[in-house]
RNA sequence: GCUGAUGUGGCUCAAUUGGCAGAGCAGCUGAUUUGUAAUCAGCAGGUUAACGGUUCAAGUCCGUUCAUCAGCUCCA
């Protein structure tokens, strides 16, 4: 007898060989039912799964990453299935279930349209009525590979063929259907009960542009009507936060065919970026940070010299002076490595930390380009810290710490990754493995959970990234943290240390918004454009009721901005209704309306954004309100 | 860069099979003087992304380029 340990805590013994949908039906047949998967010692796995030895279970339902995981990975199938029913020329590539519902991609000689689209989930409907159920087995390589080849599936060929040795090679049919793949996957095909194609697009291969361009069908399913029109509510509102459209209907920000990738800020966003731009200041200068500015266009010496030339110029554009090549600086380090070497240095100036708002350009592939979150030039929040090696970690630790303060200030969640020696490198094996060594165990210390992300790092070492999320859950990367080695050795950079000899500092790049640009279109999205006051263009707009009003709002608003408040009076010749909407629409965060009451010495009328309600403030409430509001950075109104 | 889609006043969108480019909002002018999410009227605004082609006639069909969107690739 073997004993599984379950979830609550509760033991149960059962024969060997039990399989993990047995154990459910043990416990009860409704919960046999709502498991689609299983989380055995640790590992997701089939449902199908036996259980030779004393084992702990997590029974997963869709509810649970892994349950959502093997239903959507079943999904998949569905889809391969009915195209495959539609078109059985396809030839099927990977169809992964994904953080929301999953793919296929697929080689076929038609292009997927959206009526073939909405054919193939009318096919998938009527493939669940049919309540398949999914079966497991297992094929020796031969025996997979004689099975695909068969089918012409050249390129589930290819996928057995990199199967490691001792892979286990399972496939998975339901009715007529079966695919190669690992699993798992749901018990039957019936509780799936909303299906949605959402979009389509191209991909590679392998995701190696020299391959052939596939075509996938993402997709969704759920075991509940109601919870794919929640989903597709979600998505709804997600585009309503885009940060390219609220842009423009808030003015912060525009973009022109003249300059593609290259934003255009208006007062609005300046005000904004201002904000993000002090705030930055504020915390830097706190903490030991100088602040420098380096020159946008430098030599081409330069560059060679700092391994950009070798290792960053399909990224870069280049002009000519007096017929010497110069370089528009991707990035500022090499700069921030020549202020570094206008003077000698001691080891008590260490660690030294320099700042730089440092705007950059980079070409990047016109098809990457996507608003204010992947532009051609932005300016990125960047520091050097010269220090010597044994305060890696110390330094490493306190940017960690840094970049937590300022991300907590907006309420962002975050996830951090570990990235790597990449290919294109410069440096030893030995210098990447310190610096990784240093980046993990400075992770570890602060007991932070990250993903590796292996072949990441910059081309002169290792980085810790921090990725936000915007409002359609796609995330990206704004805070890095880069070790480096190399470029003191290139640049010769060395400070005197107490026994008075020569010694190399290391540095730490790294940014905490990332790229002001890019920071502020998350935050645009995360805030659904309602900005804390401490951002908000306009903090209080003021509206007079009648024409007579205008000097007592006049008045009003010299008093608030007088103390730095930053208001507006709608002296506008349009009804009182007109006005307060379209200060809400333009998500001020407090309203003023003033009439003969206000006028006559009464409280004034404060209107509050997110709530709409109205409360009666006298001025001097009002400003202190205000000023703890936006000195603390709320991120309420009330 | 690749695959697919899209491109019409500042914005959102109309315009049968090719047949006089139109509306709402925003803007301007006037009337109205308003108490918590849209007052009324008038005016103005377009080489239909650009260039080329087919046609008696092109927003519409064809070609090229550019930009945008969804992905891929890449990345802050």
């Amino acid at each position: 007898m073997i004993t599984i340990t379950l979830k609550d805590g509760s033991i149960k013994t059962y024969e060997p060989g039990i399989t993990v949908l047995e154990v459910a039906n043990d416990i009860s047949t409704g919960l046999a039912k709502n498991t689609l998967a299983g989380e055995l010692n640790g590992k997701l796995v089939d449902v199908r799964q036996s259980i030779t030895e004393d084992s702990t279970l997590n029974l997963l339902k869709f509810e649970d990453e892994g349950g959502k995981h093997a239903f959507w990975h079943t999904g998949s199938h569905l889809l391969a299935q009915a195209i495959k029913r539609l078109y059985p020329q396809v030839k099927l590539a990977i169809g992964p279930a994904i953080d929301n519902g999953f793919y296929y991609d697929i080689d076929i000689d038609v292009i997927i349209t959206p009526e073939i689209m909405e054919k193939i989930e009318k096919e998938m409907g009527k493939i669940v009525k049919e309540g398949l159920a999914l079966n497991r087995y297992e094929l020796s390589r031969d025996e997979a590979l004689a099975k695909v080849n068969k089918e012409g599936e050249i390129y589930k060929a290819e996928l057995i063929e990199n199967l490691p040795e001792d892979a286990i090679i399972s496939f998975y049919s339901q009715g007529e259907f079966s695919d190669l793949c690992a699993g798992p996957h749901i018990q039957n095909l019936s509780p799936i009960k909303a299906i949605k194609l959402l979009s389509l697009a191209g991909a590679y291969w392998h995701g190696d542009e020299k391959n052939k361009m596939l075509q996938r069908i993402y997709g969704i399913t759920f075991p509940k009507k109601s919870q794919l029109e929640e989903y597709l509510t979600l998505l709804e509102e997600a585009k309503k936060r885009d940060h390219r459209k609220l842009g423009k209907e808030l003015d912060l920000f525009s973009l022109h065919e003249e300059g593609p990738g290259f934003p255009f800020f208006h007062p609005k966003g300046v005000i904004v970026r201002n904000e993000l731009e002090n705030f930055w200041r504020q915390e830097h200068q706190r903490r030991g940070y100088q602040e420098i500015k380096t020159p946008t266009i430098l030599n081409s010496d330069l560059w060679k010299r700092s391994g950009h030339w070798d290792h960053y110029k399909e990224n870069m554009y280049f002009t000519e002076i007096d017929e010497s090549e110069y370089a528009i600086k991707p990035m500022n380090c090499p700069g921030g490595m020549l202020v570094y070497k206008t003077k000698g240095h001691s080891y008590r100036d260490l660690p030294l930390k320099m700042g730089e708002l440092g705007l950059v350009h980079r070409h990047e592939l016109h098809g990457a380009l996507h608003g204010l979150m992947r532009v051609r030039a932005f300016t990125q929040d960047d520091a050097h810290i010269f220090m010597t090696p044994d305060q890696i970690e110390e330094e490493v630790i306190k940017v960690i710490d840094l970049a937590d303060d300022i991300y907590k200030i907006f309420g962002f969640s975050y996830k951090v990754e570990l990235s790597t020696k990449p290919e294109n490198s410069i440096g030893s094996d030995e210098v990447w493995e310190t610096a990784t060594e240093a980046l993990r165990k400075a992770l570890e210390k602060k007991g932070i959970d990250y993903r590796i992300n292996p072949g990441d790092g910059a081309f002169y070492g290792p980085k810790i990234d921090f990725h936000l999320e915007d409002s359609l859950g796609r995330t990206w990367q704004c805070g890095t943290i880069q070790l480096d080695f190399q470029m003191p050795e290139l640049f010769d950079l060395n400070y005197i240390g107490p026994d008075g000899e020569k010694h190399r500092p290391v540095i730490i790049h790294r940014t905490i918004f990332g790229s002001i640009e890019r920071f502020f279109g998350i935050i645009i999205e995360h805030f659904a454009g309602k900005f804390p006051v401490w951002l908000a263009p306009v903090q209080v707009m003021i509206i007079p009721v009648a024409d007579a009003h205008h000097d007592f709002a006049k008045d009003i608003a010299a008093e608030l901005s007088a103390i730095g408040i930053r208001t507006s009076v709608d002296t506008r010749d349009e009804k009182l209704g007109y006005r307060i909407r379209d200060a809400q629409m333009q998500k001020t965060p407090y309203m003023l309306v003033v009439g003969d009451k206000e006028a006559a010495g009464g409280d004034l009328a404060l209107r509050v954004r997110d709530s709409g309600d109205v409360s009666l403030i006298s001025l001097e409430d009002l400003k202190k309100k205000l000023t703890e509001k936006i000195i603390t950075k709320s991120l309420t109104l009330d």
